[in-house]
Parts: structure tokens; C-alpha cells; sequence
DNA sequence: ACAATAATAGGAATTATTACTATTTATAAT
DNA sequence: ATTATAAATAGTAATAATTCCTATTATTGT
């Protein structure tokens, strides 16, 4: 993967937020710093980045999101303002356990915990 | 919400199959026994029927697949064959208990292990 | 039977994403 | 430093999944 100046600046914006941008959020903040960047530029290279693990892609219902987060976590979704929150349920023990129950080599787990976040407490 | 005929045809190919199938799987099913269906209806009656709690959605990377079970459960998804295989990870308590862990009104636990499923073995 | 209104067909619109192509750019070899 | 190469890009078209819109049709309470 050949050194490019756009893909340096889409991955400093996924490392420089918790809140699991979409391609869109991304392109709207890589434009700030290098106006003339397309929407198909951040894809391509959000595509690179996950494929390089540098970055990894989450699927909040029929959109992608993108994390800096690559250590094996769980998000919690709020129903009402929509935000992913990063949580670790389970321990490495725990989810090696779940790998080895089924007929199934498994890769990888997601779980993503649907619910109300305390930002909407009554 | 009132009766209608597509309706039950809709909900009865949902409950027919355990493939988890998308819009357009049950829109082309549909077709067979009502030619005149449109894909809007078949879309607008998932949707009704999610929402009365009759069947369940679920996203499968960004498509949108549909699931008679609504039992709490979880997910075996093999990236060979793109199959989804229906588990059943954690009892009721456990669910309850990763529920209560966090400051977070918890209403659904989604989880998804990513995989080979036992038809790939070598 | 009739009125009220939910449901529908058919197509247009929207949203997220990928594909295409001529041009630009990084970089390795000269 | 110059040049050749192939990767990266902009801009746009295309695609896929889904939602929206409107005139018509069907269900159901009276």
C-alpha cells in the first residue's frame, strides 16, 4: 500500500474520535483540511485501512461505521440519540469459550447491547 | 392495525423458512402466489409486523434480513456462505446479568460470531 | 350498502456504497 | 534529477436497499 497524503488524513480523523463516524462524517471533516477530497477517496481508503487492521468497520444497523478501536469490545447502542458507546463485556477467556462451542470456526464476536443511555435518565 | 390478505402472505413465507431472508427473497416468494405484490408492500408490511412484534429484524452487514424467531438468540454468520445459523449463546440470566452490568437501560442483546461454518471443513 | 380510512401498486426519490475512467502522484529504477 | 510504473484520485455514473408519494382499492364499523 502505496504512502498517500488523504489516506494519512482520513485515519488521523478515525484515530482522533470515539464516536464511530460513518464515511460521510469523515468526508465532511477530511474536506476541511483538503477541500477538493472525494466521498469515493474515503471510502476506498476507509476499505484499505480495514483491510490493512488499522481500522475496523461495524455495522450499526444498515450503515457502516468505523472504529481506532481494534481490541476485541461490545457497543452499547442508545435507541434514542443513536450513540455507540465502547463497553468490554466479556474477557478473552470468556469469548475464547464461546469460539469452541459450536461446530464453527469462529473469527470474531459482535455484540452490540440495544437499549437507552443515561443521557435520557427521566 | 387492519387485516389484510398480502399481509398474511407475508408474514406466512417469513414463518416458512429458517433462512433469514431478505426483502427481496420474500418480495420474489410473494410474487408466485400474488403476481400484482410491489416490493413497497412487502417492505412496508416487514415493517408492520416488526413493530407488532410478530417477527424480528436483523441486520446482517448493511442488508436488513427477517427472522419468525423471537425468542432471544444469537447469530453463527459464515463469510464463506453468508449463512446465518441460529444459537443459543446465554441463558436468560446471563442475558439478564449483562444487562444490569452498565449505567444503560438494556432491552436487547445482539450478538453475531463470525465464522466457517462445518460445511467449508477443508 | 355506505362511509371512513387503512392498505396498495407503481413509480419516483433517497441514501449508502461501489464502479468507471481520465488524470495526477508516489516511488523505484535509471 | 529524470523517467517509467502503477497506485491513488476526482468527478461522475451506476447500483442496491429502502423509503416516499399519490391515486386507487379493500377492509370494517355502522
Amino acid at each position: 500500500m502505496r504512502y498517500s497524503h488523504k489516506r494519512e488524513a482520513i485515519q488521523e480523523i478515525v484515530y482522533g474520535t470515539n464516536s464511530h463516524p460513518t464515511a460521510d462524517w469523515i468526508f465532511q471533516k477530511a474536506k476541511v483540511k483538503i477541500p477538493n477530497i472525494s466521498l469515493g477517496t474515503v471510502y476506498r481508503n476507509l476499505k484499505q485501512l480495514d483491510d490493512a487492521q488499522l481500522i475496523n468497520t461495524i455495522y450499526d444497523g444498515n450503515i457502516a461505521r468505523y472504529d481506532w478501536n481494534r481490541e476485541p469490545h461490545d457497543h452499547l447502542k442508545c435507541k434514542i440519540c443513536g450513540d455507540l458507546i465502547d463497553v468490554q463485556l466479556f474477557d478473552d477467556q470468556i469469548r475464547n469459550t464461546i469460539k469452541k462451542q459450536y461446530k464453527f470456526e469462529a473469527d470474531d464476536v459482535l455484540m452490540t447491547i440495544i437499549g437507552t443511555c443515561h443521557k435520557h435518565n427521566k
